[in-house]
DNA sequence: ACTGTCGGTGAACGCCGTTTACGAAGTTGA
DNA sequence: TCAACTTCGTAAACGGCGTTCACCGACAGT
């Protein structure tokens, strides 16, 4: 079974030690605290050493965020298993709140991941590709709601009017998110996902962002001392222009 | 005229230089590069020197958010001067774009200001009231949107069903946004400004800032070949959810 | 047993924020 | 005018930082 050396095992462990530290760090004292030096401290080693892990801090912390978004994925995948595999909207609901309450409960993870200029800090994911949300939470993000339109018939008119000029990406668009449900096991074709619905996904994506960002960095024009129902009414409403019943 | 002391006209005048140091830095090579030994070395005089004017880096960074605040309201000032008093609707499109155009053309300044942690950075605005947009920039939005409102008569049903626990924080807002637009010389009450418009113009910020920080940040689902139609037809949507027609 | 790689060390370089003691001007008031 | 005081700068120092480099012991493979 395990294939690996000795030598591969104990790296591997270590390496996961560096990262684990790295990231009680990130969430204890910020960013800005996670130092070489610190993350060396606390395992006992010389702040050198991590340059046979690291090329460099820059490095590790996109490593690290390719972590969080790992983690993330997993922890909105343990909400998901605990719903009925065909109630859909449910499912929906889960990873739209846990996305809120994760980026609530940890924000410098979120601001990390999600709020990095693009030259402080690559596209998250091991492939260099552009243009994704982090890998893995992207991934189930993608597939429930490539899933939940997949499902239902659409209104007439989702979507309706989207800018000429985006056929041709929202359609790239459309073929990602064809693979990633269809490789779930679930058999979509254009007809089950059209332009419109994948542009209405993407305003949606605008506006799920938007709210947590916002409410991550305290920038709603006022003080809102309640934002739970605000940002259930809108998950309310995105699913309800999809044709959804509202649904606590 | 000039009340100012000798000294205090100095002394002003350094404050400035500092902080146009500062900026150059932040804007060149992102936050991380505004330490004080570069600003003072760029300035020809010793880092300590700075403790005479800030009382720590930290202090600096916000006074600089607050600089960036006021020079992107007169930077959508500016525009909006060249739009006809009356054509509202023309003067949020403006307000909107220049947001974007400004945040694409200056990355670091908006994720300072826009996307710090409220530890990070406290709140931008001289006073240190929670839960304001930089108070310099939110007010010219504010003002324009308000007026876009309170201009014309609302489709009914806007922002319906509103959730009842968010009344009495928009009832607050309502109440900051009366204040500001009555500052400009228009006169509105409560009627003219509902709170369903209240909400709707929350939503509408939601977006505004979603699609502009995903931009910025690079984290759309897919690679946008082109934004810009993206955020124009995200536009049209919302002015024409208020009753407003499609303009370029 | 020999040889090479791997994972660690300690010293060093040049940055950094911040504190402290000190001095040289400018300002003020009798 | 001259003394006292304030303001704004300095140099030196402390501890912390990322990163490089030379070096070295332990392990692996032949």
């Amino acid at each position: 079974m395990t294939e690996a050396t000795r030598r591969e095992r104990l790296r591997a462990e270590t390496e996961r030690d560096i990262r684990r530290q790295a990231r009680a760090l990130l969430v204890a004292r910020g960013r800005d605290a996670v130092t070489l030096r610190a993350i060396a401290r606390e395992l006992g080693i010389t702040a050198p050493a991590l340059y046979r892990y690291y090329d460099s801090r820059e490095d590790l912390l996109r490593r690290l965020a390719d972590d969080i978004c790992t983690d993330l994925a997993a922890e909105l995948n343990a909400d998901l298993r605990q719903i009925g595999e065909d109630d859909i909207s449910a499912q929906v609901y889960s990873v739209c709140r846990g996305f809120r309450r994760w980026a609530l409960a940890h924000p410098q993870e979120f601001a990390l991941v999600f709020a990095s200029t693009e030259d402080t800090l690559g596209s998250c994911g091991p492939d260099g590709e552009r243009g994704h949300v982090g890998d893995q939470f992207g991934r189930v993000f993608l597939e429930v709601a490539g899933r939940l339109i997949a499902s239902h018939p659409l209104p007439t008119g989702i979507g309706a009017d989207v800018p000429e000029n985006l056929h041709a990406d929202l359609a790239e668009f459309q073929q990602i998110l064809l693979a990633t449900v269809n490789d779930r096991g679930v058999a979509v074709d254009e007809q089950g996902l059209p332009l419109g619905a994948v542009y209405h996904m993407t305003q949606s994506w605008v506006r799920i962002y938007g709210h947590v960002a916002l409410e991550v960095f305290g920038r709603f024009p006022f003080a809102v001392s309640n934002p739970e129902p605000m940002y259930d009414s809108m998950l309310a409403q995105i699913l309800g222009e999809l044709g959804f019943p509202p649904q606590p």
